[in-house]
RNA sequence: CGGGAUGUAGCGCAGUCUGGUAGCGCACUUGAAUGGGGUUCAAGGGGCCGGAAGUUCGAAUCUUCUCAUCCCGACCA
């Protein structure tokens, strides 16, 4: 296409309002524009990255076995109502009326329509498993959208949904996505990991997430440097502690600690490690109250708590709710003692002779043991995988490293068929729930994420396959005709073959022409100018590395499809 | 929803403290020159200073209220 046809409209400078490297150069290379707080425009650009992105979900998606169709995004609320999430999803779930005042929703998911759609249509273990996808607008009513279309309310989302009739069955459409998944990320050219995940509020009992490795990333993720062992932090198991050499247990004893509240003040205090001291920390799980003991040096994993309380809302407690719920002030709490529910992390059972709070102002013991002075009920892996750790597999080095969650893929089993009631008659003549899994990707949030990872300080560096354009023409000799035909005649060259190809064909100044060119992050650049008119030479240029050619007009265009095909 | 900040031309900003009727750079229009890393000169067009109320002879500027946007926390593709 011709640039002087197209809307364009690259910025000079940084708009105030973004602030993180995708939205900007998004921004300024003319993807999108905003219509309001987290709603976007996509200009022809943005829009033909992601028809690309949306082609090479397809084409796996298909040949996963899946099926495309395309599902209401204004839904009835009785549905919601049916499934028990009009109450559970909150306000992310846009509500209004209709003009019949019936209560109806935007949807924010499809779980729902989708259980429905199969309850209605499928009633035989003859007609399993499927697979049903689209590709369709999202909308949530985020608290905080930012980050440009890293986190938007109006999304674009591949969601599927499988059915199945058998454990075995499911699980085998659970491998099948992930596999897909795989090849979906790795064909838009972007460097990812799969990590086991936290199922969080869709619930189910198994669950991946596709991180694009990027430092920029919202999430943290550990990686095993040994084996295949990934896992998103909310997740990551911690190895079971070494149990070293059991010692003596010396006498338990209170001691003064004046003014003495944080770890590091006790710990030089008593001259001991952190590692030998154990820290009581207090959560309000739905507002009750429960003591989390680990030690010293290590920090608690919400999360892991949340699902070992199986609470749906576990939040540290203030210093006042502390006290009124233990009498006691923060910095002196201690398991010995404490009247409130305890749990434990796995690694106190590795600890002998240790220090904690005495539960009284001022005072901590030394020479704590577990058992002998306090018994604890629950003990579970509570605490956040550090960098120190081992592989809970292998027991390699760990890696921590920030990733973007581009895709989410659960093992939902049965409860959306229970609540909806959505049964088939399996061979055995008996009536029973659909097994469910779903699967996303944030399609628009791929886009945001590739350039988090692939960018320099001139602009996009677009992965081949993704890029709205695979080659990009500059014309630099406008005013010359020779030269103006010859990159007329190279750019139907490329057409002719297939090429994605922009002719930048506007009357503008060569540094302009470089600058955008950079900006856009087109991966290959072919520059037609006075050198040409010199020794018949076109230049080619990679955005990936620099890497530059000169070579003869004529022999452009193969060069130039050879060049696309080996990095599609 | 808590904490912080900002709203002045399409974009980036100055002017606000100390009230006197709006300015700079880029972009845009016209003309001329230039043509391999955001070129130069000349002449132009464009603003209800986010909105409302108040103080004042006079408000972008002071006061109050509102709306919007962005950033930091709990959620998620």
């Amino acid at each position: 296409m011709l640039f002087t046809k197209l809307l364009i409209p690259t910025l000079k400078e940084n708009p105030a309002e973004a602030d993180v490297v995708s939205h900007r150069l998004l921004m300024r290379a003319g993807f999108i524009r905003k219509l309001t707080s987290g709603v976007y425009s996509y200009l022809p650009l943005g829009l033909m990255t992601l028809r690309k992105i949306e082609k090479i979900v397809r084409e796996e998606m298909n040949a996963a076995g899946a099926q495309e169709v395309l599902l209401p995004m204004v839904q009835p609320a009785d549905l919601w109502a049916e499934s028990g999430r009009l109450q559970k999803y909150g306000p992310e779930l846009l509500r209004f009326k209709d003009r019949h005042d019936r209560e109806s929703c935007l949807g924010p998911t499809h779980e729902e329509v989708i259980t429905d759609l199969v309850r209605n249509n499928i009633h035989s273990y003859r007609g399993l498993p499927v697979n049903l996808y689209q590709i369709q607008t999202k909308f949530r009513d985020e608290i905080r959208p930012r980050f440009g279309l890293m986190r938007g309310r109006e999304f674009i989302m591949k969601d599927a949904y499988s059915f199945d009739a058998t454990e075995e069955g499911v699980d085998a459409s659970y491998e099948a996505m992930k596999a897909a998944y795989h090849r979906i990320f790795a064909r838009c050219g972007l460097r990812f990991r799969a990590v086991e995940a936290d199922t969080g509020t869709i619930g189910g009992s198994f669950s991946h997430e596709f991180m694009v490795l990027a430092e920029t990333g919202e999430d943290t993720i550990v990686i095993c440097k040994q084996c295949a062992y990934a896992a998103n932090l909310e997740k990551a198991a911690c190895a079971a502690p070494a149990l070293a050499e059991r010692a003596a247990e010396k006498a338990l004893a209170k001691v003064e600690t004046p003014g003495k509240r944080k770890v590091e003040a006790v710990c030089e205090f008593l001259q001991i490690a952190q590692r030998d001291l154990v820290k009581t920390m207090v959560y309000m799980a739905d507002g009750r109250p429960v003591a989390v003991l680990l030690r010293g040096d290590h920090e608690v994993q919400p999360v892991k708590l949340k699902n070992l309380l199986g609470a749906s809302e576990v939040e540290l407690a203030s210093d006042q709710e502390c006290f009124d719920s233990t009498g006691v002030p923060t910095g002196y709490l201690g398991p010995i003692g404490l009247k409130i529910q305890v749990v434990a992390d796995l690694a106190i059972t590795a600890m002998q002779n240790f220090a904690s709070g005495a539960n009284e102002k001022n005072f901590h013991y030394v020479n704590a043991n577990l058992g002998r002075d306090f018994t604890i009920e629950k003990i579970a892996d509570l605490r956040m995988v550090t960098a120190a750790d081992r592989c809970p597999l292998c027991g390699g080095e760990l890696e921590l490293t920030r990733g973007i969650e581009v895709g989410h893929i659960f093992k939902l089993g049965t409860a959306y068929s229970e609540v909806l009631n959505a049964r088939f008659l399996d061979s055995d003549g008996q009536e029973k729930p659909f097994i469910m899994g779903c699967y996303g990707i944030g399609v628009s949030r791929v886009m945001a994420a590739a350039i988090e990872q692939n960018h320099d300080k001139d602009g996009i560096i677009f992965p081949l396959p993704i890029a709205p354009f695979q080659v990009i023409i500059l014309n630099l000799g406008f005013t010359d005709g020779d030269i103006t035909q010859a990159a007329q005649a190279l750019y139907q060259g490329l057409q002719a073959k297939g090429i994605d190809v922009l002719l930048d064909d506007r009357d503008e100044r060569p540094g302009s022409k470089f600058k955008d060119a950079d900006l856009l992050g087109i991966p290959i650049r072919v520059t037609v100018g006075k050198r040409l008119a010199d020794g018949g030479m076109v230049e080619i240029r990679q955005r990936q590395d620099g890497q530059t050619t000169e070579l003869p007009l004529a022999e452009a265009v193969d060069t130039l499809v050879q060049m696309v095909a080996q990095c599609m």
